[in-house]
DNA sequence: TCCTGACTTTTTTAACAAAACTATCAAAAA
DNA sequence: TTTTTGATAGTTTTGTTAAAAAAGTCAGGA
């Protein structure tokens, strides 16, 4: 029984895997279970006996991503001496994380049409997460005494993610597009950096 | 001659303000020319002889709202005691204009196909003269001594500009849409003014 | 329990005709 | 000469349908 599970375990990881490498190519709508199949050497037939159908294969890839993500986050996010490194590394960890895995966040866009819903559970599930991770940050840091008191830590982190959410580059043609090309990441990451520097100073006595 | 072009622009500005009520109610690709020619009971043809296309009398509508809307702007944002007053009056002109004409600048989103490029000139346009009138009221208030001196004003602001684009209201999902829904339109009113306040906090001494 | 080939059902694509719309123009009206 | 229009040419969108591709199922074999 428990060995049986391991090997299931195991072949689903490798579905996993394979259907990373797919969906981070090629999106969700390009690429076709046969495919993946072809990729492992195995029957289509087996990839329904092992995953209910594509979209619960791709929202399991994409669940995996999530925790790789949450995780780091959350093994480091108390190991800062203050409020703004907490912030500096969730925005270092949030740029690193969507560099290498850019194409599965390219293909994750509106333009992908045919996406399982039930991805935005996940994608609310992690923005969540950062929310306590971070509220918790600011409350540590007010009763440090380093910054003033404020009557809802959530309301103010959930602004500041949506500020840095809202960080573009070039020119305003440019900002409309929803995700932002590789080559800008960088001086995004930048920009962001800038006004972390900015935000935390105005939360400071 | 004088009289003349008198005519030819009031009845420019006819066309302008029927174009206008139909292009609010119902977007670009779904207001046809023989429809704005009914509204003002005219030959289709004779909308051709004010205007060289379809485009362009769409282009004139747009640029006459942004005028109208910096006019508003250049008016009044010299004549603050402070940076903050300022900048409360940019969102709260910039939120104003969106209530009053919501339902054109809803059409005008990435949704909307066929749109003419050139309307991103305008767009930039205001972008710039935004940029321009902030960063002067920055540069003031540095002379003034009320905040610390930065390098480069304009940098600041357009991060700000970027960080208010950025707030959103309810959940992951909601905020994905591109352009903010009516009755969502207050909230985030009060939480850029919210953003506003600790940001200007972050930039003082 | 794990796996497959063959099969059914659903979705996407391509081609093309019909309809709607943009844009033009010669000529009439002012 | 300027303003206006009906008729019409040219282009884009829409609707239809058949073929191809892909998703998903299932009886049965190892």
């Amino acid at each position: 029984m428990a060995a049986g599970n391991d090997h299931q375990d195991i072949k689903r990881e490798k579905i996993l895997d394979a259907s990373h490498q797919r969906f981070l190519h090629y999106g969700y709508s390009k690429t076709t279970m046969n495919e993946i199949a072809g990729d492992l050497s195995m029957s289509k037939a087996l990839l329904y006996y092992y995953f209910p159908d594509k979209s619960q294969l791709y929202i399991a890839v994409m669940r995996k991503l999530a925790n790789d993500y949450l995780k780091n986050l959350e093994d480091n996010i108390d190991t800062f001496a203050n409020l703004k490194d907490a912030f500096v590394f969730q925005i270092n960890t949030n740029h690193d994380f969507i560099v290498s895995n850019y194409n599965f966040f390219d293909f994750f866009r509106l333009n992908e049409q045919n996406l399982p819903d039930t991805i935005w559970e996940i994608v609310e599930q992690v923005h969540l997460a950062e929310l306590n991770l971070l509220s918790r940050a600011i409350k540590t840091e007010i009763e440090r005494g380093a910054i003033k008191p404020v009557e809802n830590p959530e309301e103010i982190v959930d602004l500041l993610l949506d500020a840095l959410h809202g960080i573009k580059v070039g020119a305003v043609s440019q900002k409309k597009v929803s995700f932002p090309r590789k080559e800008h990441l960088e001086e995004i990451h930048a920009k962001r950096l800038l006004l972390i520097d900015i935000f935390i100073k105005g939360l400071m006595y």
